[in-house]
DNA sequence: GCCGTTTTCGGCCCGACTGTTTTCAGTCG
């Protein structure tokens, strides 16, 4: 059984027995393993086999028992036994807001509810609001979160929550007497989805900010409102054209609060309890508004300061998970985090010779536009036919069009790309002859999601071994809130990676953000370089490499981590190496050496040991 | 269920808000 799913499992174990009524901090516990074993950066099974499980922090004799039993079997008897206690459908009502275990119980023993339909129900015939605890309101509410339910999923993209949060700053931020006012929470650390918008702003007279707030165009409906905290439920249209619905909550605080309410506000709770802990163990207090020990406060005007004052360095929000970042403040080891202007260039976009929306030089004008250097063109390989996927022959037509162009372009330059289907047996789409014409590939998988993970990991990693293959484009194929990713071992992909020099794809476009930020961390302590994509099918989408740089800064990634940092020179010269060693049978990148201040690998970049060449040729693919 | 400069038992972050209650439990972040 895989990580994702044993942390799922821990999860809903943590949810049973809140619901069993037991002790809430043995309930947290399974709940806290949950999350550790999502943000794990290594091999579970390994973990296990090296009998290290219960090192990791908040793991202990018996939660190591039950994971090990999870992996190893794929069963847990506790698990099946205490879920044989609910029904299935109990747990879909915790999704409501305002109902939490206690309340669940009580509809439960008291009223025999156990899902949405039967809870409805019984709402609607005036059955809850007499139960002890419950009144009209609860009632009410409860109604309205149901239909809320059937809008939404409850979670949405982060490009979407944020445009949202923009509509809903701006106008606050003119209201009189707001001093400071920042978006918070999971939008501040750049989560790939987003629950929540959490607003914080500093003012001396919360009143008017609060009436504006609950008063703002979109805002369906208020749930709760204040003196200094207030919570909306609002409607925005984001760029996509589709609505959604979030719940915004405004918090208020004085001007010298700020910092201290900016730092609880962000999160993450973890990051958090780690700081109060660490607060605590120097005879000091911290929570939103303040830092104080016995008859003194510790001033602070921002959150440098804060940090300052608990011997640590500024830790940029998108580390603030609790995976040591805290330590490396301290140690003064903080990455110095990639920035959105570090990025020079893209490579995997996508024009209207396959499946895009705009033609080669619209593509240029906007990446020009963009402040970039240099755009690939990468558009679909000939098999991927749903997507108009070039024929070889249409290929070396859009070659001598980028010729043109580039003749033409002054101070910008086109790369010639293609995104090569990894075809089912991991061979690639187009044959070696015709790949060694492209300046750079990317391999991708769009067809057979279904192999199992051994076969999906062997025809990733053969691809891989393909001499002409540059980069790996989004290693999952999920969708974000749509589709799970197919079953493929990551740890074996990042060591073929690493092996062979291949550089890995954040791909940026907000449907995917692929890979998650945990894989880029362990990228990373593999040697592997990673490259940041929009996957753009649009001249406007290829601003969207942004939200990649959102995932390498949360992978902890630095400028020199990342290859299209590098110029439009450093990257041709860089292509044309790995060409030319592609076709002598040894790939290895031949560039120059890093720049100061970049985190370096040995010698050029990437560094990939010299493999055996590529005698293999793809069964199905075309001749050149 | 975890953990330990509070160390094998007892604490585990804690404050705002709501709704139901009549002083507080439950939920949320």
């Amino acid at each position: 059984m895989d990580k994702a799913r044993v942390a799922a499992i821990l999860d809903e174990i943590g949810t049973l027995l809140e619901l069993q009524g037991e002790n809430p901090f043995r309930c947290n516990a399974y709940h806290k393993a949950a999350r550790t074993l999502e943000q794990l950066d290594v091999n579970l099974a390994d973990l296990i086999q090296a009998g290290k499980l219960d090192e990791v922090p908040g793991i202990g004799e018996t939660l190591r028992d039950k994971i090990t039993t999870l992996v190893t079997t794929g069963h847990l008897p506790f698990y099946e036994e205490l879920k044989a206690k609910f029904p299935p459908g109990l747990l879909e009502l915790l999704r409501l807001p305002s109902l939490g275990p206690k309340k669940v119980k009580a509809l439960y023993e008291q009223l025999g509810i156990d899902d949405l339909a039967k809870l409805k129900a019984a709402c609607e015939a005036n059955r809850v609001a007499s139960l002890r605890g419950f009144g009209a309101k609860t009632q009410q509410k409860i109604l309205e979160g149901i239909q809320f339910l059937d809008q939404t999923g409850r979670r949405v993209r982060l490009d979407q929550a944020s445009a949202l949060a923009d509509l809903l700053a701006a106008p606050l931020r003119a209201c009189p007497g707001v001093q400071r006012l920042e978006v918070c929470g999971s939008l501040r650390r750049r989560k790939e989805t987003i629950q929540d918008i959490d607003i914080l702003c500093s003012s001396d007279h919360p009143g008017p900010v609060m009436d504006r707030f609950v008063s703002l165009p979109g805002v369906l409906q208020v749930i709760a409102k204040g003196e200094t905290k207030a919570s909306v439920m609002v409607q925005g249209e984001p760029p996509d054209g589709r609505p959604i619905i979030l719940n915004a909550d405004l918090r208020v605080v004085r001007d010298a609060q700020f910092p201290f309410a900016l730092h609880y506000f962000t999160g993450s709770k973890e990051h958090n309890i780690a700081m109060r802990a660490r607060a605590q163990a120097r005879g000091l207090k911290l929570n939103e508004y303040e830092l104080a020990g016995p008859g003194r406060s510790v001033p602070c005007r921002d959150e440098a300061e804060l940090f300052a004052a608990l011997g640590l360095d500024w830790i940029p929000p998108e580390l603030r998970e609790q995976t040591g970042e805290i330590e490396a403040a301290e140690e003064h080891r903080l990455p110095k985090l990639v920035e959105l202007a570090d990025i020079r260039g893209v490579f995997h976009c996508h024009t209207n010779w396959s499946d895009g929306g705009g033609s080669i030089e619209q593509m240029a004008e906007a990446a020009r536009r963009l402040g970039l250097q240099y755009l690939g063109i990468a558009d679909h390989s000939q098999s991927l036919t749903v997507a108009n996927g070039l024929s070889p022959e249409r290929v070396r037509q859009q070659h001598e069009e980028i010729d043109r162009l580039n003749a033409r372009l002054r101070g910008f330059r086109l790369f010639k790309g293609t995104e090569c289907d990894i075809l089912p047996d991991g061979s690639l789409d187009f044959d070696d002859r015709l790949l060694a014409t492209f300046d750079y590939v990317v391999a991708s998988v769009h067809t057979h999601f279904h192999l199992s993970e051994k076969e999906q990991t062997e025809r990733i990693c053969r691809a891989l071994r393909n001499p002409y293959v540059t980069m790996l484009g989004h290693a999952t194929g999920r969708l974000l809130l749509k589709r799970e990713g197919y079953k493929v071992d990551l740890e074996a992909v990042l060591q073929e990676a690493a092996r062979t020099g291949t550089l890995l794809e954040i791909n940026g476009h907000p449907m995917r953000l692929d890979l998650d930020w945990v894989h880029c961390k362990r990228a990373k302590a593999l040697g592997v370089k990673l490259v940041i994509n929009p996957d753009a099918h649009s001249p406007a989408e290829i601003a969207g490499y942004r939200y990649g740089v959102d995932v390498a800064r949360r992978g902890w990634l630095e400028k020199g981590d990342v290859f299209n940092t590098l110029t439009a020179a450093q990257v041709a010269k860089a292509l044309a190496g790995r060409r030319k060693a592609a076709g002598s049978g040894a790939r290895r990148w031949s560039c120059h050496s890093p720049r100061p201040g970049c985190s370096s690998l040995s010698g050029g970049w990437p560094a990939a040991r010299p493999r055996p060449p590529n005698r293999r040729r793809s069964p199905t693919s075309s001749s050149s």
